[in-house]
DNA sequence: CTGTTAGCGCTTTCAT
DNA sequence: ATGAAAGCGCTAACAG
C-alpha cells in the first residue's frame, strides 16, 4: 500500500493499470502506440492517467527500451552570442519532434569536454552534437567507439568521426583581410579571444593574406585567452595601438570585439572608416544598426545548428549511423566601418 | 536486431565483474564507495574498467537508486544576455559538485513551460530551477506536487512554491525612473520587449513614478512582443518618437535596447545626454564601455544563478525539501548617458 | 486488440 | 571486505 506518503511515492504504470483493471502493457501502449488500443479503453486510461497525475519514468523507459530520445549538445561556452544563434538553429529543428536537447558547457576546456562526452555516452543518448571542439586527446577514440550518432560542427578539413557540418573559416578570414586590403588599408591588426580550432583557422587565413601582401607582422596580432567581450575589444585595440601606433584597420574575430573597437576608436578621435577601418565576424544582431554599421563576415550560425540537428535526427531515427557532411558558405557584408574599395 | 551491432554491445558491470572474477556489486562499489573495497582489488578493477572502456548506464543507475544527480534549469529564452549571466552563476556553483545541469528553453511560452516541467518531473530530476516563469495555469500544481527541490527565480512578492531567489524589479524600475526625473528629463519613454512577469513589474514601477510626477502617458510606453535586440531598440525609439516627438529620455528594459537607442539617437543627431537621456537595465558587459558609457540598473544576475543553484544543491543533498528564500538587491549605475542630476 | 513472460543494468538490503 | 537475492518501472517479444 504505497500511498502518497509525505510527498508521495511515485505513481507507476502498474498503479494506473490496476485501477483500470488492465495490464501494465496496455497503459504503456496508450502512451506510445495509442492506435493499438481500442478508443474506449484508451480514453478511460487517459483520464485515469490525468487524474492520478502519472508521469512515465524516463530512466525505466530508457533502460527497458535501450532508447533515449534526448541528445547532448556540447558548446564551448555560453557567453558567446555566436553559439546562441547556433543553439537557436538546433532548437528550431528539434521543435515538434520528440527529441529533447541537453546542453553542456565545456568551458573551452579539453578535459571538461572529454568528461562531458563520457557522461553523455553513459546516458545512452540518442546522439552527440559537438560544436567548437577543443580536440582533446582521446576524444576521437571516445567518439569513434560511440554507438550513437555523432555530429560535429567544425572547420572544413578537420574531419574527425561521424557526420560533419563545416564552414571554411580560413577562407572567410582571407576574404575579410583581402577586403580590408582592397579598401586601401595597410597596417591591419588581428584581434581575437581564446583561440579554439576555428579561431586558429581564421588567424591562419589572415596571416596568409598578409604574408602574400608583404605586410605580415606578428606585432599586429593580439589575443586574450578568454571569451570575447566588448570590453576586451577596447583593451585589445589599446594594446595593439601601443605595439604598432600606425595601425589603420582591424579585423576582429567576433562582432563583440568590433563593437568595443568602434567605441574605443571614437574615444580616441579616430574617424571610422576614413582613418580607421573595422571588420567584424559573425554578423550579430547589432552589427547592422551600429553607427556606422559594421562591415562583417556573415557565417550561417543558425543554419549550422539547424543542419547539425537535422543530421542528428535523421541519423537517430533511422537508427543507423549515417555519415554525412555538409559544407556551408559565408558572406562578406560590406557596410560602413570600411571605406569604399579603391581596388 | 538492434542496430548497434558491429559497433559493439555495451560493456556492462557484469562484463567487468566476470573478467575480474568478482561479483557485480563489488565493481559497483569500486565506483561509488571505493574505500569499502580492498586497495588491491580496487586497483585491479579500476584498470579493467579503463581497459574495457566501461561507462556506467545512468538510466539503470537512476532506476535502481531512485536518485538522479542532474537538475533542470528552465529559462525563457537563450537569446537574452541577462540569462547568460544567470546561467554562468548556476554553472559556477555546480562546478566541482557531482551535479549536472540540463537546460531547457521554454521560448517564453506557458505551454512549453508546462511541458518541460512535466518532462523534468518524469526524469526524476534532483530538482528544477525555474527562471523567468511565465506562470502557466496548473504549473503551480505540478510544482507543488513535485517530490524534488524546486527553486524559483522571480520578482519579490510573487511567491509560488519551493525556494525562491528574488529581486525587486518594481523598485529597481522606480529608482531608474526617478533618477531620470532627477536629471531634469520630463517626457520619459519606456521601451521593452516581450513582457514576462519581471517585465510587467518594471513597467508598473515606471508607471507609479510617472503618475506621481503627473507625467504619465500611455503613449510613452512601447513594447514589441519578442526577445529584446539592439535592432528592436532602434525601431522602438523611432516608434516612440513618432507618438510623442517631445520625448527627452528613455528607460530601456534591457541594455540591448539601450545600445540600439544610442545608435539611433546618434543617427538622428540627438545629443546624449544633453538633449536626450538613456537609462538601461542589467549592466551588461558593453554598458561600461559604450561611448558615452551607459547609465543602467545593475541586477545581480550572476549571483542570482549562483544562489539559486546553491539552494538547489543544499536542498537536494540533504534530501529534504528545504524552503528558503533570499532577496537580492540592485544598484543604479550612473554613467554618461544621463546628465548630472539637478535635484 | 490485450496479455504473459522476461529482462534492461544497476543498487539495495541483508548475509557472511 | 565481499556476495546473493530481489527488485527499480518500464518495454520487447511473442502469444492468444
Amino acid at each position: 500500500m504505497r500511498a502518497r506518503r509525505g510527498r508521495g511515492e511515485r505513481t507507476t504504470l502498474i498503479d494506473v493499470a490496476t485501477r483500470a483493471g488492465v495490464s501494465a502493457i496496455t497503459v504503456s501502449r496508450v502512451l506510445r502506440e495509442p492506435e493499438k488500443v481500442s478508443p474506449n479503453l484508451r480514453n478511460r486510461i487517459l483520464d485515469l492517467i490525468e487524474d492520478m497525475g502519472y508521469v512515465p519514468d524516463q530512466a525505466a523507459r530508457a533502460l527497458a527500451s535501450r532508447h533515449n530520445s534526448t541528445f547532448g549538445v556540447l558548446v564551448p561556452t555560453l557567453t558567446n552570442r555566436a553559439f546562441l544563434s547556433f543553439m537557436q538553429g538546433v532548437e528550431e529543428r528539434v521543435r515538434d519532434t520528440t527529441f529533447r536537447i541537453q546542453y553542456a558547457n565545456t568551458h573551452n576546456c579539453a578535459d571538461e569536454e572529454k568528461r562531458q562526452v563520457r557522461l553523455l555516452l553513459s546516458q545512452n543518448t540518442a546522439g552527440i552534437l559537438l560544436a567548437g571542439l577543443e580536440g582533446a586527446d582521446g576524444i576521437h577514440d571516445l567518439v569513434r567507439h560511440a554507438n550513437c550518432m555523432v555530429v560535429q560542427v567544425v572547420d572544413v578539413g578537420i574531419k574527425i568521426a561521424g557526420s560533419v557540418v563545416a564552414v571554411d573559416h580560413g577562407a572567410a578570414a582571407e576574404a575579410a583581410t583581402r577586403h580590408l586590403l582592397d579598401c586601401g588599408y595597410r597596417t591591419i591588426a588581428l584581434l581575437g579571444g581564446m583561440a579554439d580550432a576555428r579561431g586558429r583557422r581564421r588567424t591562419e587565413g589572415y596571416s596568409r593574406v598578409m604574408q602574400q601582401a608583404g605586410l605580415y607582422d606578428p606585432d599586429l596580432i593580439h589575443h586574450e585567452n578568454a571569451a570575447t567581450t566588448t570590453q576586451m575589444g577596447c583593451r585589445l585595440l589599446r594594446r595593439a595601438l601601443k605595439a604598432r601606433p600606425d595601425i589603420d584597420a582591424v579585423f576582429c574575430q567576433n562582432d563583440d570585439l568590433a563593437l568595443g573597437v568602434l567605441f574605443e576608436a571614437q574615444r580616441m578621435g579616430l574617424s571610422v572608416p576614413d582613418q580607421f577601418g573595422i571588420c567584424g565576424y559573425n554578423d550579430l544582431d547589432f552589427a547592422a544598426v551600429m553607427q556606422p554599421p559594421l562591415t562583417t563576415v556573415r557565417t550561417p550560425l543558425f543554419e549550422m545548428g539547424y543542419r547539425a540537428a537535422d543530421l542528428m535526427i535523421r541519423g537517430a531515427d533511422g537508427d543507423r549511423l549515417v555519415h554525412h557532411s555538409v559544407n556551408l558558405g559565408f558572406e562578406l557584408i560590406e557596410r560602413r566601418t570600411t571605406r569604399r574599395r579603391t581596388l
